[in-house]
DNA sequence: CTGAAAGCGCTTACAG
DNA sequence: CTGAAAGCGCTTACAG
């Protein structure tokens, strides 16, 4: 049923290397190669990539690790990675780990036993078992919105983020602040994108400002804002992603607190969704597709051998909307 | 550097028969056994799947064309396609083709060069395009969202949901009824659930319905919406996905319109926005994740040559929530 | 430009 | 239980 480069050659009546020079564009005659050519159109004759690759010993697979698939963040990132690998005649492999790291490990190992040329890394930390795999398997790898020094890394400036809201928040007017962030453990958002913030803050010596704690998910979200929201009336919550300020914005509408008249509420992200909702969200745009182009293009550096700088850093920016009011030019405050 | 079954076989002192049968559970003496055992952790050795795949002719890859990646339906189906595929050793392969339908076509092809095993396509439209090639690679095929005779498919109930969310809508009173639908080259989603809703709303003779279209994207719902809100004050806008709604919605909040006060709005889809929002969306829940596995259930049993039923119908569930109005208790009207 | 041969790293009958 | 050999479908020097 399936062909092989032999049936062809033999088809064709020449030497199976001579197809294969033939299929890699190697020097054939004008004859010969109309010869082929017919063939392999009449019988639909595909190489099989495995052989190719045996060979070659090298795949045209790149391999991405993702926490999880559905988050605005991964896809964008993913369609960047595709887009830029695809045109490079690259394939992009994906591994969701559904937020288990041990299962990351095992993915980093998976792609090594399949001979993948190259590895993109979206991981929320790296610990020691990370850094070990990564080691062991000698593949390319780039991590991207995590920095580490042993890894080539592509991060997103979060601390640029954070003073660029903290400067906002400020110019408004704002003095009763409240940052309701993540775990210090994912490096990214619970540390640099929380000192960005402080810094800013730092500015303003007259400043009531608290640090609270939630996960990422919009649920929980709504729960820790609710609690809050009873006990204390913030002028603002900044939030570390739009997600948490998503369930933020549903405990105030739950409590019947009015945004941005009565709350002002921001986030980091710039996920589509935030421009849709009513108000609109004020939020740091983070550019994750451009990300996911360039980790696929410094992937393909790198398989190649290629130098490539061990930090790249992508440029935020704020996106000033509806849900954060003015108060200096509230003539009631 | 990288170890192969005859490093493994030498250390060991063995054939590279008994290491191969080693690895593939075969008959082995448990002295020899712990030697290869020993060896293999030792050396970090792990065999080459383009070796394996070659000889087994078969691979365990399971390829899925998307259309996007930066859809809810999408990565909610995605999800539950490696998550099964996972727990029965498949490796899920993905290829976004981000709608363009000849990549669709090209994509099947690629696959196929790739001796994956088997496929899943999600895709909005089956062309003959697409049945060729289909016909040509000669790999199981599992059509998910659509329905096509040639093909196994699996869908969602989309006519029980247009039924269910027209019952809905009458039995809260609303007469003057908007849908607001998409193309119908798209069957199941420009077909068959407006045929839902037409079938159910037939039964109220005295209600107004008309029938707008347009695109899949949230910025075109807004225009869209804008423009009907400008000529008509419809009492509901029923939509053909939760997308559209949150245009719709969108829409109603820049013309200061309330909901669901002054309009009602309901979505189809049961994205997890729809419940952060506020009033939350009233829609019909399709079972994407669930769709998801069950599509890679199929395609495993096709692969192993077993039987699978040609049409797969997954259940749909209304979620009434706060987006439409009762006005059947509203004494007002 | 073209062909014969060796080899990539595995698996699978076939003997023993 | 174990080993030697053939072969999966390609590619790559090496001759010619």
């Amino acid at each position: 049923m399936i062909k092989t480069i032999s049936d062809i050659s033999r088809m064709a009546g020449v030497a199976k290397s001579t197809v294969s020079r033939y299929l890699n564009g190697g020097p054939v005659s004008e004859k010969t190669r109309r010869k082929i050519e017919h063939i392999i159109k009449e019988q639909n004759y595909v190489p099989n990539t495995f052989a190719q690759s045996l060979k070659a010993k090298k795949t045209n697979f790149i391999g991405t690790v993702v926490p999880r698939l559905d988050s605005f963040a991964t896809s964008q990132t993913l369609i960047g990675i595709d887009e830029a690998l695809r045109s490079n005649h690259y394939q992009m492999l994906i591994s969701n780990t559904s937020q288990d790291m041990d299962r990351e490990i095992e993915a980093i190992y998976d792609f090594a036993r399949q001979k993948i040329s190259g590895i993109i890394l979206l991981a929320a930390q790296v610990t020691e078992a990370h850094l070990t795999a990564i080691k062991q398997i000698d593949i390319p790898v780039i991590l991207v919105g995590q920095k580490n020094d042993q890894i080539h890394s592509l991060i997103h400036d979060d601390k640029q983020a954070g003073r660029l809201m903290g400067r906002h928040v400020l110019s408004k007017g704002h003095r009763k602040i409240v940052y309701l962030g993540v775990t210090e453990k994912d490096e990214a958002v619970g540390i640099r994108r929380k000192e960005g913030i402080e810094e800013a803050l730092a500015a303003c010596p007259d400043c009531e400002a608290s640090y609270l704690e939630t996960s990422f998910k919009m649920s929980d979200a709504v729960l820790t804002a609710s609690r809050l929201l009873e006990e204390t009336r913030p002028s603002i919550i900044v939030c570390a992603t739009d997600n948490i300020a998503l369930g933020v914005i549903k405990a105030a509408h739950l409590k019947g607190i009015r945004i941005p008249e009565e709350l002002s509420v921001t986030g980091f992200g710039g996920y589509d969704i935030t421009e849709i909702i009513h108000p609109a969200l004020t939020t740091v745009k983070y550019h994750y597709y451009e990300a996911g182009k360039k980790a696929a293009d410094n992937i393909i550096q790198l398989v190649n051998e290629k130098p490539v700088d061990k930090l790249t850093l992508m440029d935020v920016e704020l996106i000033e909307r509806e849900s954060v009011d003015n108060l200096l030019s509230n003539p009631l405050l």
